[in-house]
DNA sequence: GTCTTGAATTGCGGTTTGCAAGCCAAGGGC
DNA sequence: GCCCTTGGCTTGCAAACCGCAATTCAAGAC
């Protein structure tokens, strides 16, 4: 029997401090898009990811969805069917993950326009 | 006349969207890590960031500094003195980042210690 | 069985990171 | 003045990671 994707994760936490162990984990350049992406739509499959506007490759794609698989805040929303066609939705502990973002969102808005004047309202 | 660090600023946005904009800038390990620094402590100078928690590398603070410079986050804090004992501070930019910084460390300390039991309560 | 199509994996060049070493300039002691 | 220290940075190089294109894999549809 198969336990579904979810492996033991193995992250060198480089300190003990809240904040930088959340960056050990989600401070790169795509991770929160996927968040992001299952916070604003509900449910995505694999190519509607990759379909999304920034246009991430799929081989960083699939390692990023193991990585938040792993970590638990995101699955597949049937888990013991085949990945074709099998979407992925954020657990609680990936939701709750909104308050930042939406933090994240507003700072962006009032102080990146300086440096980039086409960024948009909401997310 | 110098114009003291504060070069144009050349980033690749990947949309227009304010969370991906954040992450275009802020997307790494390291930049909200100095971010961090600065809010818990004020001022920095190049060798207390070195000597911090996490140990990075000095190319990398030097770059990021840089970057963090240029996009008027952290300014030196006696912009025409040589740079030797010179340290850093926030910018009111930079220090807006606050807010986004507590919702990741709340984040952390409720989601994280499954994975990272050692970690910490307050930043 | 063959075709199609969504979900990956592989290969490879280019960029970024991590680490150690070294360089440079401003004071301080003499 | 001159040397020595010391904080701030640059350089070089190996390893890891990213971006892109091509390829493989497997599950339905037919």
């Amino acid at each position: 029997m198969e336990q579904a994707d979810t492996e033991p994760v193995d992250i060198d936490w480089r300190s003990v401090c809240p904040i930088s162990s959340a960056l050990d984990v989600l401070g790169d350049k795509w991770s929160l898009l996927i968040i992001r992406d299952l916070l604003m739509h509900g449910t995505r499959t694999y190519s509607e990811f990759r379909e999304s506007e920034e246009g991430i490759a799929t081989n960083i794609l699939a390692s990023r969805l193991k990585l938040l698989s792993s970590l638990q805040l995101i699955e597949r929303t049937n888990p013991d069917r085949p990945a074709r066609g099998n979407a992925f939705t954020l657990t609680e502990r990936g939701a709750a993950l909104r308050p930042a973002l939406e933090e994240f969102g507003r700072w962006s808005q009032t102080h990146l326009k300086d440096f980039h004047s086409d960024i948009v309202e909401i997310v």
